[in-house]
DNA sequence: CATGAATGAGCCTTCATTCAT
DNA sequence: TATGAATGAAGGCTCATTCAT
């Protein structure tokens, strides 16, 4: 019985915020966050304006939605990745690996354009950007990991700080997708990242190794 | 004496427009750039909204002014800075003290807001970028001469290319400082571009140097 | 067995009603009255909006509900307080202990956030008001038999019409009442009224007295 | 060429204006004031909506610029109409003549739905209610300057405090006027208030005259 | 009786742009 | 050149009420 009122009404309501979510997302991709209005939203959605206020506070409580969507499609299980390498892999092939697959992701999966999105809202800070930055904690977690262990292996220099290290490495994937989005289409992600990243491992490998 | 009139009429357009662009740098800086309506703008300069439209073709018209206006304060001659080492130099420091000015630059000139805006305008895209992507045309070229000069030296890896090398710098470059704007204010531009470009150096100096 | 269902089903309906009406009147009270919604009422009793409407037929069937309430809280059985005076008491003085009460109730019990919302309501017009007038009917049958006992005693002239003369008290305490919401809290209720009271008594005293 | 400019485009600025205070006063009275719509007001104009925000910031702008003319219909220059009188005239009976004045002007001139509005925005206090409170200070002036006559020619008691009774008069005035806006159209405001200042006025004559 | 999603007219306000003077 | 009144579409949001479950 409690079942049925769960599925009955509120399956419904359920129905009508995926309807204004999606929306919402593919016109944010197609016009840009602030040239979108509520109206046009409802429109394409095909429910009335006041249901739009029966789901959301405000248009920002959308947007706020759609942020932690878009994080959430950005959450990719690193560790889960990690644990595919057989303990005697380099570390620095890992980390190429990774890279690699980063690099696939934004640009296959994701796409420019809610990349393009996401580090506009970034930049904007109207909304709370807690949930878009702490998505990163867990590729901060990945590469620190990654450091640490080569440095177990010896193939990287032992005076490292791994956690130092890992917010570089951070900076630098998200500066170069930031470079993505401004000269889009003329930047090739992967290429720049594995790049830069046989760079940096040129340096933060141990000289004997 | 007509060519006094015409002077009198066109110095006071001048001026009226002079007036315009800086009320609306003042206000696009205070407020960010779609909070400032053309009515702010004109109250601010003290004249008349069809006054606005005579210099104006539109408001986007004025913000593209605006734009080459704050590419030109980013304009900053690094070629004379270049110069002031002498032929003994290591690159390498050069490098570092270069990195080090642009980050004063950055922090100090030209200031957190306009640096917002400016990587703000970048990824809307919604006006000619180009403008301010050719900025970077110059810093590119210092770093590319800055390695050259480092492999001629020895002091660089001699397989190095030094373009692609120079692009990845620039990259990093504004990476960092898009990181600045979003983390802003617990993220010190300075001391992570140094960090990062030091290891940088361990990746691209020659093992035997 | 039915019995008790019916009762069960109506005192969850009257439990459910006295939510609506005392979440009402605690917003009324604290925002005033056009400033409360529906949403807000349904709200603070922890209902649904569809139970609201069960109970009453529309938010004006509601505030008529209150203002009876109100009016209810108004009534004050001023006949008993006047028998807790010998019959050898001055009328006069009856009269300005009576007023004497009347504005501590005011001030005390009533409060001026309600009587304020009660003023409001009755300039309103828009609801059915004669519960609101009828309130002061006690008032004017105290005072008109307060009138026609000092007439009795000799200590009032003999010529007084006491029924218009008690609708002369009542409007005075009206209009003072008044002066009170609107230079609130600059305006001491109770001593304006004494002082008034004192006037008009110079005035009805018979001159021999 | 000055005056032209002034002629020319101003005046249909403030024609314009006119026309939106004309409607908004009309609108007001008719349906009370927040059954008003910045829509029906413009509609009523025969002008658009942006003109509206062209001549006032925003509906209470509006507003407030109401009040001011109602005040200024209120204001009666009464010391102008003291010195009609001679000399040698009893204050009681120009105090009486005034009353009748002040109520022939509220209920012909003025008139019963203008005076409920300016009571309902005193009682509700969103407003600057500065300016109306502020209009009795004239007939404050008024009456205490007649009491101080009536001291000085033995007429009137001379323990009296002009001040003090002034300002009770003007709260008497107030409340019959609210009595008469609630009691509409079963309250004649002249004869309750002359019936209620007689009364008053065999309160502070002195016994010997 | 209770629920709560859905409605849609209505609200106030903003704003880039036009145009007659 | 300069003015500023006029425009009207668009914006985000509120709210009393209905109705299927």
């Amino acid at each position: 019985m409690e079942a049925e009122k769960i599925n009955g009404k509120k399956l419904q309501g359920l129905e009508t915020k995926r309807k204004i979510i999606e929306s919402a997302n593919s016109l944010f991709k197609e016009y840009g966050f602030e040239n979108v209005s509520v109206d046009s939203i409802v429109e394409k959605a095909g429910i009335s304006k006041g249901s739009f206020y029966v789901h959301f506070e405000s248009k920002d409580d959308l947007t706020a939605a759609l942020i932690t969507k878009y994080v959430n499609e950005l959450d990719l299980s690193y560790g889960a990745f990690l644990k595919t390498f057989p303990e005697s892999a380099e570390s620095s092939s890992i980390l190429l690996s990774l890279v690699d697959k980063i690099a696939d992701i934004m640009t296959d999966r994701i796409g420019y354009n809610l990349t393009k999105i996401a580090y506009r809202i970034q930049i904007d800070r109207n909304i709370s950007t807690d949930v878009l930055l702490s998505y990163s904690r867990d590729i901060y977690g990945v590469f620190s990991e990654l450091i640490q262990r080569g440095i177990r292996q010896g193939e990287f220099r032992e005076e490292l700080e791994s956690e130092a290290t890992a917010e570089q490495f951070v900076a630098v994937l998200r500066g170069f997708t930031y470079e993505w989005c401004i000269r889009y289409p003329d930047f090739h992600l992967k290429d720049e990242l594995l790049r830069h990243f046989n760079l940096l491992l040129s340096g933060i490998k141990s000289k004997i190794f």
